[in-house]
DNA sequence: TTAACATAGTTGCATATGCAACCTTTTAAA
DNA sequence: TTTAAAAGGTTGCATATGCAACTATGTTAA
C-alpha cells in the first residue's frame, strides 16, 4: 500500500505512540493465546492470574479495581468465566451483598499451563529493553497516571 | 475501599503500565469532549485531524492503516461522521472500488473548535516530562513495536 | 478473452466495556 | 427505631472493534 500521510507534530506526542504500542501488544497476546489453542482473552488471564496469587478469594468491586474496569465489565467478564467453571463466585457470610470469586481446579490448572507462555512473551515484548530504560518508562507512566489523575479531581 | 492485593512481579513489567496509562488517557480524552459538550469520541477525533491536515482526501482502507484499525471498524466509524456531516464519501473516479473520505465545511468548524481543547489536554498529560524523557519514552515504544512486528512475521 | 486471483468496502456475529438505572443489603442519622 | 444514604452487584443500552464471509470491481495469467 501506498502510504504517503505524514502524522506530523500531533504524532511526536505520548499519546499516540502510548496508544498504538498498547493495542499492538494486545493483538499479540491474543494472537499467542490463539495460536496455542487457549480460549481465553487477556482480560480473563489477568483475572485469573490475579485469583491464582490470593487464594482466599477477591471481592468483585475489589477485582474490578484492580483489573481498571468498572463493576458491570466485570460482572461479565466473572460470568464468562463461571460459565467455563474456571472461578465460582461466593456470597460473603459478613456482608451478603458481597461476592468472593475463587479460582477453581480447573482455572488452576489452566492458569499454570498458560503462565509460562505469557512469561515468554513479555522476554519477546521487552527485548533489548535495558533496567534503566525499564525504570524510565515506570517513572513516565506514573509522571503521566499522576498528571491525570490530579485533573480528575 | 480497602483494597490489599500485592500485584507482584507480573506488574513489574511494561505491558500493565502501558496498558493501564492508555486506558486512563482514553478515559481522561473522553471526559474532556464531554465536559465541553463535543459530541464526538476520541476515535472520531483522530480521523477529522488527518482529514484536515490532507485535504486531498484519503482512501478508507489507507485510513483504517493510520489509525490502526481494521476495515469494517473504520467502514463504521466513517458511518458515524458522514451521518454527522463532518466527512463525505466520495468514490474514486479511477477505482470504483475505492471510496476517498473529506472532510466537510461542517467537519472543518468543529475540529479547529476542538483542536486547542486537544493540545491543551497533551500538555497537561505530558507535564512534567522533560525532553530527554520523551525520547527515551519513544525509543522504547520503538523497541516494542519492532520486537512485536517482529514475531508476528 | 476468459478464468483465477487480488483489492476495497460492507455486513453479520462476537466480545469488551462504559454509564446509568435499578435491586438488595448494610450503615448512618434523625 | 425508622428513615435516608451508601455500597455491592446486575442489567439495559450504547459504542468500539476484530474476524470472516460476502459483493463488486480491477488485475493478471493462461
Amino acid at each position: 500500500m501506498d502510504i504517503h500521510i505524514d502524522k506530523s507534530d500531533f504524532n511526536k506526542t505520548i499519546a499516540p505512540w502510548l496508544g498504538k504500542t498498547s493495542k499492538m501488544m494486545n493483538m499479540y497476546i491474543s494472537d499467542v493465546f490463539y495460536k496455542n489453542n487457549i480460549q481465553m482473552t487477556k482480560q480473563q488471564w489477568i483475572v485469573l492470574k490475579i485469583l491464582h496469587d490470593d487464594k482466599k478469594g477477591i471481592i468483585q468491586n475489589e477485582l474490578a479495581y484492580i483489573t481498571d474496569r468498572n463493576k458491570a465489565s466485570l460482572t461479565r467478564l466473572i460470568n464468562v468465566l463461571e460459565k467455563n467453571n474456571l472461578v465460582i463466585r461466593i456470597s460473603s457470610k459478613e456482608d451478603s451483598r458481597k461476592n468472593i470469586i475463587h479460582i477453581t481446579e480447573k482455572g488452576e490448572t489452566l492458569f499454570l499451563k498458560t503462565k509460562p507462555l505469557v512469561l515468554k512473551s513479555i522476554k519477546i515484548i521487552e527485548d533489548g529493553i535495558s533496567k534503566d530504560e525499564m525504570k524510565l518508562f515506570i517513572e513516565i507512566m506514573t509522571k503521566i497516571q499522576k498528571n491525570l489523575i490530579n485533573q480528575s479531581l
